[in-house]
RNA sequence: GGAGAGAUGGCUGAGUGGUCGAAAGCGCUCCCCUGCUAAGGGAGUAUAGGAGCUAAUCUUAUCGAGGGUUCGAAUCCCUCUCUCUCCGCCA
């Protein structure tokens, strides 16, 4: 949500800053049609709180009357009853008139940062800078899949078979790896960088997803897996559980930054997506991720981002992966997020980078709909909330396996990860 | 799943229909006193909204959430959620 006080004074900045994400949304239409409703409700509202006040004093009068000496008290009773009519009529206006105002915009994104560059789709996000050596190999560099297939060690169909497509069964050394890589960032981030450990629920309500911007979507592209018999659904990211900590909380300064972090698992229905990245275990219904959030200062958010981008680049430049780091253009950003920057691995078996961290300042977006302030005078402030992957772990796998082979298809175990593994060096080929 | 008990401010904890936004204690802030320390005295101390000169002040809502009864609800009634104890089940 965007601060209410704002689009009052300056409602054409708001539109134009919304315009930049290039949706198909009218929203000048929608802002017009919100002013045109927050100003019924503030004017309907007052007449209410009017109302209530002279019956609140009708009331203290007929008590004192009552308590001292006993007056007939009848008339004013009867005066106080038909302004609790007049009371009951507006309240349903005012309850409608919100509900109405509310359904508008609690779909509106968040306000994009200044220098978040223009941009009609992903292919105009801005690479900052790269990172790392691509690995040259005088082989045509195998992908994940081909690589699992030598080994043995992804075995797609029957995971294929027991639930579907986009699911995978990870096996022996692989999935070793793979936990060792989980392991590796989770500590490195608890034990370096100064977040505290969270194991968090995966199954979560309406209202935490409300929190972080998650719902109410535009369409009904369904995001996530939902048990709507128990209004539970299943976490699209840790995001929501870790943010969640911090709902309805009011912090004093001491306690900020408050840093947490989670491995987890993160189930997405891929709705959108038929036909993207069908091959290997890119894309999938159930990943797991290394989670990154910071509750902060919303004077210092932007600062606090960008040790968090740092936060989560260490663990590449750790696992020795070569990377590059991408600023989402104003169409790529997402709903709750002000500014994005992505990490791209390089995928050797793809030939290309792709996304293995997304970083966000969501400023008070989510803090807004949460009711997470500071205390602070003259008057307490929302806090700023930010998130990132730090990094995911599915997507680390194939980065590893797919940067470590040799000419034969052998992977090399990075260094960091060895320990993890009983000081396992290379993971043959059968 | 069954039975019972509970949910009050930063914390502990009073409060069963009227000046209760809420006693008391703790904590915190400011001031005073005491040559340090320890102790003592006084004042203040919830949140969100609205009105107002971004003032003083006034006002509305909030005692787990939502409804209801009433002129008036922390207090009575209903529904839900959560917590605790016991039983069952389970990892």
């Amino acid at each position: 949500m965007i601060d209410p006080a704002l689009l009052r004074e300056d409602p054409d900045r708001v539109v134009a800053n919304f315009a930049q994400r290039g949706l198909a949304v009218d929203f000048r239409k929608q802002v017009a049609e919100f002013a045109d409703l927050d100003k019924q409700l503030r004017k309907l509202n007052k007449q209410e709180e009017d109302l209530r006040a002279s019956r609140n004093q009708l009331s203290r009068q007929i008590g004192e009357m009552m308590h001292g000496s006993k007056q007939d008290t009848g008339q004013l009773q009867q005066h106080a009853s038909k302004i609790g009519e007049q009371i009951e009529n507006l309240h349903q206006d005012v309850v409608e008139l919100k509900a109405a105002a509310q359904a508008i915009c609690y779909h509106w994104p968040n306000l994009l940062h200044d220098e978040v560059p223009p941009g009609k789709s992903e292919q105009d996000n801005k690479v900052l800078r790269k990172e790392g050596k691509l690995p040259k190999y005088d082989f045509d560099a195998r992908d994940h899949v081909e690589l699992g297939k030598i080994h043995s060690l992804l075995d797609f169909d029957s995971a294929g078979v027991m639930a579907k497509a986009r699911f995978v069964v990870i096996m022996d050394t692989f999935a070793r790896l793979h936990r060792a890589l989980g392991q590796f960032m989770l500590d490195m981030h608890v034990k370096q960088h100064g977040y505290h450990e969270c194991n968090v629920p995966l199954l979560v309500n309406t209202k935490a997803l409300t929190h972080t911007g998650q719902l109410p979507k535009f369409a009904s592209d369904d995001e996530f897996f939902s048990a709507k018999s128990d209004d539970l659904h299943l976490i699209p990211t840790a995001e929501v559980s870790l943010v969640n900590i911090a709902a309805g909380r009011l912090f004093s300064e001491e306690e900020l930054p408050l840093k947490l972090a989670a491995h987890s698992l993160c189930f997405r229905r891929e709705a959108g997506s038929y036909g993207k990245d069908t091959r290997g275990m890119l894309r999938q219904h159930q990943f797991e991720k290394v989670e990154l959030v910071q509750i902060v200062h919303p004077d210092h958010s932007y600062s606090a981002w960008e040790k968090l981008i740092a936060d989560a680049e260490r663990i590449l430049q750790k696992l020795r992966l070569p990377y590059q780091v991408v600023e989402l253009c104003a169409a790529d950003v997402g709903h709750a997020a002000a500014r994005t920057v992505d990490l791209e691995v390089w995928l050797p078996g793809q030939n290309s980078y792709r996304e293995i961290s997304s970083c966000s300042n969501d400023t008070d977006y989510q803090a807004r709909r949460m009711k997470t302030s500071l205390r602070s005078k003259p008057k307490n402030r929302l806090v700023h909330t930010l998130n990132g992957s730090g990094v995911a772990v599915g997507r680390a796998l194939i980065a590893v396996l797919e940067n470590y082979q040799d000419a034969q298809g052998n992977i090399a175990i990075p260094e960091v990860l060895q320990p993890y593994m009983d000081g396992l060096t290379r993971i043959e080929i059968p």
